[in-house]
RNA sequence: GCGGCUGUGGUUUAGCGGUAUGACAGAGGCUUCCCAAGCCUUUAACCCGGGUUCGAAUCCCGGCAGCCGCACCA
């Protein structure tokens, strides 16, 4: 059994993570997260916020998991988002229509599957395994498709992820934020991919949780004025030029800036975000890089981007964060399919004169002599150079040919104008975060199996813990009255119910021997222990144990609620808790 | 989507033509018992659908799921 398989096992068996629709056979590409591996989830999620909306100010929104078609034409999504596929009748194997031919035609990824069936067809193109004759091509949209409204009612999407949501708000956004750079905006939740063949657990669903920033900023100025704060962080970095030799760097942030290594501050203050947010939920630094995409594997759109890896036992280093300097491709494409302007106004520190040629079309006389073609004549004017005004006959191409304009008819000039701002389109900067594998990561780091010495003779026991971080262990405390005898159980219920208060999760076991259930809560990663005995009659005192270590104190019930939340949140060293056993 | 292997209580296993073995886990009880194995009691399974057969967990076919390769991976 390798660690994903007893991790799997654990995670299944104590409630963390149950395949979706088990008891109609399971679907793949589908969890569902128990009730340990949702609390598990919303508490990852919940620093999240604490670092991203909290801290960075970037407030979170809700769009729909549903999207309309322009959303996903304008992203590429409905374009770009498929694999034509054709397969080997023989031998099954499948290959993508378009690489098949990419040699005989120059454009091979813009022909249609009909096309490309008879280019492969004309040609004779053969299964490049066995020669085999090849199928038919299809289209395969990793978006799944449905429909809005009943009938033939409009195509919809649900979304592959949730930064479109955020574009195509963009205008109320920046309203919203006084138009002010930099500016982002946030969303936690579900995205949907209908991955060809998922089998890798909970690393590839097809249906996942996202949390996802989009930051705009000023295309100019990239800097970030908190970047300090990491200036010393030293990361594991897989740089380009480190791909190359195969060898991880450790570097601070500083000077991969220096260096040139990172394009710029902002993008670096996202990664020192992002490797200050893994490694407080539980990811172990050691096992934690930032490797860099390559030039040509970068989306042609972005110009810097960065994925926080983590190592797994089985599936290796995994992909987990995307921070990607998006530039504005994002805020242009959903321009040009709406035909709305989205930038933002920026106005100089001091207005600027400009000089400037400028054109201005007579439309009173181009109108009559032109008619419905005017505006085109105008617009065609306005391309013109000054030479070209000025040779005394001015002719100008339109579609239905080409036109001589009356010298009258059109005036221009070098004009100074005040001009005192312009309108920027931002660039995004997209920190981009799968939850659902750093929920995997988590579990995977916090598992350990130590040997630890049994109660007789000198024989050695495992014992399996979850070593979550207190601020994501799932159950906070655990209430064990020693014996299930009437006068233990009351005053533990009693105790129980004072954690409760407290605004911790509390879970009551009194089931078993005692150290029964301490393994049973070393295993969901319970932090701490509070067990109540005969003495807690006495003198009402209890023992704390805690988990890692597996040392006790012993302390009185009075105020025992506050002793634990502050061990849980506010770093209280576990001896001052009480006195040592 | 293709090929190979696999599918028995919650987990893990034995059985491979006559309704199922064990372990661990779970539940209740006993117990002044603080680190899984004490005692008593107890819950609980043949992935789904067809076929062959007097009879199928077992054989055959199909589906679903898992693992491993191939392909895919904004």
């Amino acid at each position: 059994m390798d660690k994903y398989e007893q991790v799997i096992e654990l995670a299944k068996r104590r409630g963390f993570l149950w395949n979706s629709f088990e008891l109609y056979g399971g679907t793949a590409g589908f969890y569902d997260y128990g009730p340990l591996g949702s609390t598990l989830k919303r508490r990852i999620e919940q620093i999240w916020r604490e670092l991203f909306v909290i801290q960075e100010g970037f407030m979170e929104i809700e769009t729909p998991t549903v999207g309309i078609e322009n959303v996903f034409v304008a992203s590429g999504h409905v374009g770009g988002f498929s694999d034509p596929l054709c397969e080997c009748k023989a031998c099954g194997e499948a290959f993508r229509a378009d690489h098949l031919i990419d040699k005989l035609v120059p454009v091979a990824d813009a022909l249609s599957n009909e096309e490309l069936d008879r280019i492969i067809s004309e040609n004779q193109v053969k299964c490049p395994e066995c020669e085999g004759d090849l199928g038919d091509t299809y289209e395969f949209n990793l978006m799944f498709k449905t429909q809005i409204g009943p009938g033939s009612g409009r195509q919809g999407y649900m979304r592959p992820e949730t930064a479109q949501g955020m574009f195509v708000d963009f205008l109320r956004l920046a309203r919203f934020y006084r138009e002010k750079l930099p500016f982002g905006a946030t969303q936690i939740g579900k995205s949907y991919r209908n991955e060809i063949s998922p089998r890798q657990g909970v690393i590839r669903l097809r249906e996942f949780t996202q949390a996802e920033a989009e930051i705009f900023i000023d295309p100019e100025d990239k800097s970030h004025p908190k970047i300090g704060r990491f200036a010393d962080t030293v990361l594991n970095l897989y740089s380009d030029a480190a791909q190359e030799k195969g060898e991880i760097e450790k570097m601070t942030i500083a000077e991969a800036l220096e260096k040139g290594i990172i394009a710029h501050e902002f993008l670096a203050y996202q990664i020192g975000l992002t490797n200050l947010f893994l490694q407080r939920v539980g990811v172990a630094p050691e096992m934690l890089r930032f490797r860099q995409h390559k030039k040509d594997e970068m989306a042609h759109y972005a110009m810097d981007c960065w994925d926080a890896e983590v190592s797994t036992s089985r599936f290796g280093w995994v992909e987990v964060v995307g921070i990607a300097d998006r530039t504005d491709y994002d805020l242009c494409a959903h321009a040009s399919v709406s035909k709305t302007e989205l930038s933002i106004y920026r106005e100089y520190p001091e207005p600027k004169m400009v000089t400037q040629f400028v054109v201005k079309p007579n439309m009173g006389k181009l109108g009559p002599l032109f008619k419905g073609k005017a505006k085109m004549v105008a617009e065609a004017l306005k391309e013109l150079s000054r030479e070209e005004l000025e040779k005394g006959e001015i002719k100008v191409k339109i579609d239905s040919g080409e036109v001589t304009v009356p010298e009258d008819a059109v005036q221009f000039a070098e004009e100074t104008v005040k001009v005192s701002g312009e309108n920027i389109v931002p660039h995004v900067v997209e920190p981009s975060f799968g939850i659902d594998r750093i929920f995997y990561t988590v579990l995977e780091h916090a598992f350990d199996e130590e040997a630890v010495p049994a109660k007789e003779d000198d024989e050695e026991e495992s014992r399996i813990v979850m070593r979550f971080r207190n601020e994501t262990a799932p159950v906070q405390v655990a209430v064990l009255p020693l014996l299930t005898r009437k006068e233990l159980i009351e005053p533990a219920r009693n105790i129980e119910s004072k954690i409760r208060e407290q605004g911790l999760l509390v879970s009551y076991d009194d089931s078993g021997t005692i150290g029964r259930r301490y393994r049973r809560n070393d295993e969901i990663g319970t932090p701490y222990s509070i067990t109540i005995d005969y003495d807690t009659l006495e003198d009402n005192t209890v023992t704390i144990r805690e988990r890692d270590s597996m040392k006790q104190v012993r302390t009185s019930v009075y105020g025992i609620e506050e002793v634990l939340y502050e061990l849980m949140y506010k770093n209280r060293d576990f001896e001052s808790a009480g006195v040592a056993l």
